[in-house]
DNA sequence: CTCCCGATAT
DNA sequence: ATATCAGGAG
């Protein structure tokens, strides 16, 4: 028994609480392939899951391979994905992207995070998500619900960056939980602990939360 | 730090 | 009318 030991016990408490809550964890952006994953996690930046599937069905009917997307026309590839918003740098990190997974990467989306960023359009966020559900290499995306769960729950302090809740939450639980975990933050985000009008008196990690629910 | 940007909920 | 949504680049 050592402190290595202890230290995760407050997340994997939440960990348990919500597993099973929200059904089967899945990737909440439809793809089925590496490239498919990294295309549509760029066009998620503030943008909900559901409008990024919506647009994305069209999209891969359209685009099959790295070269059919690097090979895009700027105008057609951001007619099709406009209602996702910033549809003008997405389409064109989307084709840089693949022009330079020709160019450097053989064709194929890497699994390592070093060269995941260095795509255009690619940021941490974006590389966990991949890593994570692509490659089963592990990774802790910390998104707009991440962040805001760890605040209320107090796993962090004031809005921190998410590269430290990152590192906040990796070096507090093992690698083997992350990926599921950010899943399980995303839907407990999404339907109890809302941006707006969080359901406290009906959450399951209640207990194990810092935040008090403000009555107006 | 600002800017990018459309669709939905409140 | 305003806040929010699986952020990233300059």
């Amino acid at each position: 028994m050592n402190n290595s030991e202890k230290a995760p016990k407050r997340l994997l408490e939440i960990y348990s609480a919500l597993n099973g809550k929200y059904g089967r964890l899945l990737c909440p952006l439809k793809s089925s392939n590496p490239l498919q994953l990294m295309v549509a996690t760029i066009l998620s930046a503030q943008c909900t899951d559901k409008r990024v599937n919506q647009v994305t069905e069209l999209l891969f009917k359209k685009y099959r391979n790295v070269k059919d997307f690097a090979g895009a026309s700027q105008e057609e590839l951001e007619a099709i994905i406009r209602p996702v918003g910033y549809y003008h740098a997405k389409a064109s990190n989307i084709i840089k992207s693949c022009r330079m997974l020709i160019k450097d990467f053989s064709g194929k989306v890497p699994a390592s995070m070093e060269m995941l960023i260095l795509l255009p359009g690619v940021g941490r966020k974006t590389a966990n998500v991949i890593l994570g559900n692509a490659f089963a290499v592990p990774g802790f995306p910390v998104d707009t619900h991440v962040k805001r769960l760890m605040n209320r729950i107090g796993i962090v302090k004031n809005e921190e960056s998410p590269e430290k809740i990152e590192f906040a939450v990796t070096s507090l639980m093992p690698d083997k939980y992350w990926t599921d975990f950010s899943h399980l933050l995303i839907a407990h985000g999404r339907n109890r602990c809302k941006a707006r009008r969080p359901d406290c008196a009906n959450c399951e990690i209640r207990k194990l939360c810092d935040y008090k629910e403000k009555k107006s």
